[in-house]
DNA sequence: CCCCGAGTTTGCGCCAGCGCAAATTCTGCC
DNA sequence: GGCAGAATTTGCGCTGGCGCAAACTCGGGG
């Protein structure tokens, strides 16, 4: 596994500032796994025994309430760092993550997350930086759902999936991985009917094109206009 | 000043794990001020220059939106360390820090942050903590407003308040700085009115008593019943 | 190639909670 | 002690978006 995956690494921002014998270091003290669509590589309230970097694939992280609804809390793309509980005092996960197609996931024992902050700082840094980025992202959505209005929270959702997992095709951008009205409804705290409904009419004007579990994003600049605007549908 | 701020400060759990010494120490780097009610201790969007302790006092954590709507994040109380932006690999502030009744606060220039992380390993992975709480709690924010009810969502607030920072009184548990129903508004993602007709109803029935910028739950239990049914009100 | 079931669309009725507006009550300051 | 302004209360009408239900569509497995 060694050669395989350090090609892949050495690439992702998150190994960057390390040298190629850390990085060898830090990749010899990880177990790498496959997970298939729809499994999950750990259980919210379930004990956290390691923290993870995605690969490849795309992984949903979703909190349940207790009386069972879904939110997705963010959707974690190739190179990310997720699972670092550990690394904030957290003795269970507080989320679960779900593979949303075939992944290739890195995982490593919380327990050598102390001397592996120490022994590369950087690596350190950056996962706190994701933290911090995480943390002012998860603000800015309850933000979003205190001053929005639904309409508005779809176009930034969309936006920001195009953004973060957008692939360019001929059509436009399209989300690269099979998303549901349901999961955009989880996202956004609407249901699936209202989301619906919006892509129907955001597809009859052409911003964007929609088929079942795929959105392709046509025209993102209209779709600002519609996220800013607070009046006007 | 160090004196004074000495003994206030092994008291607080952020230096427990600290020898009476090292509390010298890091207390010699800070600096220390007073603000008074209502005056900002940082500002959204400026730059972060340093990180700070609340040593006395209420903070309130407000974002703006580019339309000037206003979201409280959450409140600081006395002991918890805020405006850690540089930890987190931010340049800026990402939301104002208020005081919510007269302050007084330590700070530190962030460019000591990753010197002082280094040497006091235990300050540093208490912040750490402290972040992964917070990222927790918002994330909790979320998932309450994509599933509970306004009702729901404002007895959560209140119990939240009224652990955090509730003085026990004869009359019940009193949150001990002047709270709005604007306040309590821009916490859960309402209107100041539907806060009004939510309290003048609880405290007919006894479960709270509230005045100009003041509310106390005397009835913490039924609260508790109003936080978690779906149904009925 | 057909069928089954998950995912999606759409219609309809309703209501929680917002927006607006006006009245009322504090409270700190002069 | 009284006044001005801020905070709160309350009424009223309206509507965004939810809940329910039914129809439809598509893609993959048998």
């Amino acid at each position: 596994m060694a050669a395989l995956d350090r090609s892949l690494i050495s690439r992702l921002p998150l190994f960057r500032g390390l040298t190629p014998d850390e990085q060898s270091e830090l990749l010899r003290s990880a177990r790498s796994s496959r997970y298939a669509k729809d499994t999950a590589i750990f259980e919210q309230e379930t004990d956290a025994h390691s923290f993870f970097v995605l690969i490849a694939g795309h992984i949903r992280v979703v909190r349940t309430t207790p009386d069972g609804q879904q939110v997705i809390a963010r959707y974690i793309s190739e190179g990310e760092i997720f699972g670092v509980a550990a690394a904030l005092g957290r003795t269970t996960y507080p989320a679960s993550a779900v593979a949303a197609v075939d992944c290739v996931v890195l995982a490593w024992p919380n327990a050598l997350w102390p001397e592996l902050a120490r022994r590369f700082p950087a690596f350190g840094a950056t996962t706190y930086k994701t933290v911090g980025n995480r943390l002012q992202e998860t603000q800015t959505r309850v933000m979003e759902m205190s001053t929005e209005q639904v309409e508005q929270r779809v176009a930034h959702a969309l936006l920001r999936l195009a953004n973060q997992t957008g692939r360019k095709t001929d059509g436009g951008i399209e989300i690269d991985f099979p998303i549901s009205r349901q999961d955009i409804a989880e996202m956004t705290g609407t249901t699936l009917h209202t989301v619906s409904r919006l892509l129907s009419k955001w597809e009859e004007r052409g911003i964007i094109v929609s088929g079942r579990q795929k959105v392709t994003v046509k025209d993102p600049h209209r779709l600002v206009v519609l996220a800013e605007n607070r009046d006007k549908g």
